[in-house]
DNA sequence: ATTATTATTTGCCAAATGGCAAAAATTTTT
DNA sequence: AAAAATTTTTGCCATTTGGCAAATAATAAT
């Protein structure tokens, strides 16, 4: 069965952060490859050099790592219309000590070291418009968190519930109490008080 | 009087990220200005467009904001040898929300946009070399935040004395709680339970 | 449908943290 | 040196959160 699949969000998404000619865009969507994710599927893994970056078309993904006492914690959850990589990881090409999952049935646009290669041999702008897109995405990364630990555990379910609004109920509370910062048994708790 | 600042650090670090010749790095410490702020003075302040991008030399800084709450957060420490800006605000042009607080006696070698204007107009690789330090300042502050929360407060408290060893004594116990998250009285606490 | 498995809620109590105000200590100003 | 201002500690008690285990509920497997 062949998929049709519009790029658009994806091309879109690129022409925020820069100029690309229709050749530039073609060439984009050649390079990108369907990844389709089943719930709980992970993208990429803990102690493997990640080889590809994904665009997320459809679909939520989450970034875990275990900590000190082997807790699984989930340190951020990526929403449709970003792109997930483990950058130092990638850059460095260092193994990765996060792994990536999919909390929800996802369609990605998949690039390989490769292709970003040939991306930005082909296109001159390339990495001006990738460097704006992880900068973008990192800061706010630390607007998200930071304020996190100036706020009650309550507060923050209420907020993640605003950024996430029909997703509370359709996860794992594990995945949900340990971004969160809190044990299932105490969100469980918020949850009822509300 | 004349102060005789070499800026070896500062170049240094920048040639971590990329090659500068000699000819580069001389015209890099000509249009760096030395500023020296007395533990207190803010270098950047909420409301107004940040003109200027700071490499700390010597000393400490902190970014602030105020919560909704009207409490001030102390959103994180920059530490010597690491450049400091409100990347969001600079860019965008946009008045920043934060305030940048001198919480040692500081030397900043200090660049103004027109300055960064025309290093990377001469400097080929200026734009690279600030977006890898860029996105590693960054990923350190989300790497640095994220465990935060799966912590509790003593421990947070004894990671920061690991990074800042002798700092936490010099300053006010209110920049300190307020990055832990805590209140006051508790960190007040804390300390006496260490 | 029934059973097994997994996820969530709940009870009980302990530990951590907050809120507020007063006391004590420290720093700054006069 | 004394007074004033600021910062830190402390006491008291309330609230939040954690830890653990058992009970429910929900989901998946047979």
């Amino acid at each position: 069965m062949t998929i049709f699949v519009t790029m658009d969000k994806l091309i879109t998404y690129l022409l925020e952060f820069g100029q690309l000619n229709q050749q530039q865009i073609d060439l984009i969507k050649r390079k990108a490859q369907v990844l389709e994710l089943k719930k709980g599927d992970c993208f990429s893994e803990a102690g493997k050099i990640p080889k590809q970056v994904a665009f997320i078309e459809k679909g939520i993904l989450r970034v875990c790592y275990y900590n000190s006492n082997g807790d699984e914690i989930t340190k951020y959850f990526i929403d449709e219309n970003n792109f997930a990589v483990d950058i130092n990881s990638f850059n460095q090409k260092i193994p990765s000590s996060e792994y990536v999952q999919a909390v929800t049935d996802c369609t990605l646009f998949v690039f390989s070291t490769e292709s970003l290669n040939d991306l930005s041999a082909t296109i001159i702008q390339w990495y001006g418009i990738i460097y704006k897109i992880t900068e973008k995405a990192l800061v706010e990364k630390v607007n998200k968190l930071s304020p996190m630990l100036a706020e009650d555990a309550k507060t923050r379910y209420l907020n993640f519930l605003e950024k996430f609004p029909n997703l509370a109920n359709r996860i794992p509370l594990s995945y949900l109490a340990s971004y969160l910062g809190i044990t299932q048994s105490s969100l469980s708790r918020i949850r009822k008080s509300i």
